[in-house]
DNA sequence: CCGCTGATTGAATCCGAATGCAAAGGCCGA
DNA sequence: TCGGCCTTTGCATTCGGATTCAATCAGCGG
């Protein structure tokens, strides 16, 4: 059926059929010149481009997406965005240099995850990087669904899903050995992060592990939500405890590990390292500022970013790729507040 | 015409036709289930919504968007995501509490801002968030494609567009206020940031000009890239000029600041606030650390991003709605970079 | 000058949901 | 029981671009 002219009553953007009436041909050779690779003689695409250039238009990329099935925009959702930007933006960028576009969802907590599910399917995402903790219920549905999915940092033994993390467990070993060994010290703090969050508690379980394995007892606990006050309070309430004070303190991550130094330099008058040992878990970049110098595990943030995007990429384009799952190594930095023997 | 019934061959997500047929109605009658207010019977309603369950239908948000000509997507612009994720992640959390999506655009120099237009054009987004600098001839694109803008923190005097800012000018003089009429200082340093950030320029523009104003000649000038290395780079330089070494610091943004703090101290020996007064201009979250306690602007970060989201929300709603400007007073934050006489 | 081949072009159809309109159904009072 | 009115429902069409298939065209050898 031939189709009326839109009538441009209403300021209505140009649509592909009116570059088409402008241009004097059909809409499909509009279509076809926005299409790389099409059959297309110069005459025509020179013909059309002028009319689009004249007219403003732009290919309608809901509409393509209908058709085509294909939105080219990924879901990447994170939780404490405000924590950590560096994984956004290392994700955002390289999926807009694929021609990607990020749409962000961003959780208080990650058991939040559940409200932005529906959002997800209805917006037709051709694959979704998600720094979050998945239940093996919602991992069954992005299967159900053929949507791609990679994780970051939250890799699940019980569920084949792919993944791109670092080992949480190495580097929190060779924190250990390095407070052990390298500095001698036998009483130990450990601060973990929010309740809810997996990888914190990899975290923590692999460094008591550790710590167990080499005969220390001596094992403080608690636990902040990765924030800088927290850390301040976590230590203090430690260090106020009637037990006795640790030698070194191992947190979750940097954040909360800067606001240990902090506190304990500033307020409790403690000497970090000289009495007591801080380490952290990230490599952010605020630990590396020269007030604080912090020991950490560095996380090669780029290349968990660059192999999470490809490895989406891959099974965008490639439906039925297995599921993989790469597993970085945390760099140990040895900062200035741990005092080696 | 009365469509075939999907085949099912290929696996593909159910639709709302999928649904009518399995509930034995008609297509129209799921789509306005979940048309909230529409005219559906309870019966209709349970009965449709059991078929959605039992097919795991979700309404296709995509072919939604393309006959309501609304994407509920947003798109939120922003350059260097990493150094200010406040920001974003204060948008983001309005706009989905007001079920809209958020398209991230994140751009590495305030002047790719050209390559992201397209992709907005084409993406129909309902409204733009813009923490970016525009020229003129961008602005007017939107004003012809009718799409609501909101411009944060880059307010322009010769446009009529929407913004939501924080008053630089009345900021930065509070802050020079202090340290010439407060603290006595006479000699002075500023540091701007990246050259393509008006905000920056503002500032230090701004500040200049309080300066001169209350008689003071000496005012050395350098810039960095709003990073932490670039200010610890920008003070060495100006302490190492054969100049008179400023008593104080003024730098366009707190990361900044903070690399001047600890040049000053930890590298230079230099005592902040004893021998040379540092502020900065955000009220990040880092600034307020005990390490620093830097003396500062702090923007109203919440009520900004409230009234950004609420300005276009207004807008997309409501089309022809004329432009408002909206600043917000930053707080002053007597901090202890400063000596106060 | 004719017929054949490969390159272009256009008509028609499709993607999946929303909606104006008309038909059908339900309820009420007379 | 019937007419009238309000509520529900279904039909057909629409959004804007991609794609299939058939038609057309240009170019070339014979």
């Amino acid at each position: 059926m031939v189709r009326e002219t839109s009538h441009q009553k209403t300021k209505r953007l140009p649509t592909s059929y009116d570059v088409a009436q402008h241009a004097g041909v059909s809409q499909s050779a509009v279509s076809r010149c926005f299409k790389p690779g099409a059959s297309v003689s110069r005459k025509m695409r020179e013909r059309v481009m002028r009319s689009v250039e004249e007219l403003g238009y732009r290919p309608n990329a809901i509409a393509r997406g209908l058709i085509t099935r294909r939105s080219n925009m990924v879901a990447v959702i994170v939780s404490n965005l405000r924590y950590y930007p560096e994984v956004l933006s290392e994700l955002s960028r390289r999926l807009s240099e694929r021609g990607i576009h990020v749409l962000l969802f961003d959780l208080d907590h990650e058991s939040d995850l559940a409200k932005v599910f529906d959002q997800i399917w209805q917006y037709q995402v051709d694959g979704v990087v998600a720094a979050a903790y998945l239940e093996p219920a919602q991992l069954r549905q992005f299967e159900e669904r053929h949507i791609p999915l990679v994780l970051y940092n939250r890799s699940r033994k019980d569920f084949a899903v792919s993944s791109v993390s670092c080992d949480q467990a190495q580097g929190e070993r060779e924190l250990v050995d390095m407070l052990v060994n390298d500095c001698g010290h036998r009483t130990f703090a450990v601060i973990g992060g929010p309740p809810d969050s997996v990888v914190s508690l990899q975290r923590t379980e692999s460094a008591i592990r550790r710590l167990r394995k080499l005969g220390i007892k001596q094992i403080a606990r608690d636990a902040g939500d990765y924030g800088y006050d927290s850390g301040r309070q976590a230590i203090r309430r430690i260090m106020e405890s009637r037990k006795r004070p640790p030698s070194a303190v191992i947190c979750a991550n940097d954040m909360m590990a800067i606001g240990v130094v902090d506190e304990l330099r500033l307020h409790l008058d403690i000497d970090v390292p000289g009495d007591v040992s801080v380490v952290g878990f990230d490599g952010s970049r605020a630990g590396q500022w020269l007030s604080y110098d912090l020991a950490t595990i560095e996380q090669p943030v780029e290349s968990m970013a660059e192999a999470a995007v490809s490895m989406l990429m891959q099974r965008i384009d490639n439906e039925g790729l297995p599921p993989e799952r790469r597993t970085f190594s945390g760099v140990l930095r040895t900062g200035s507040t741990v005092r080696l023997k």
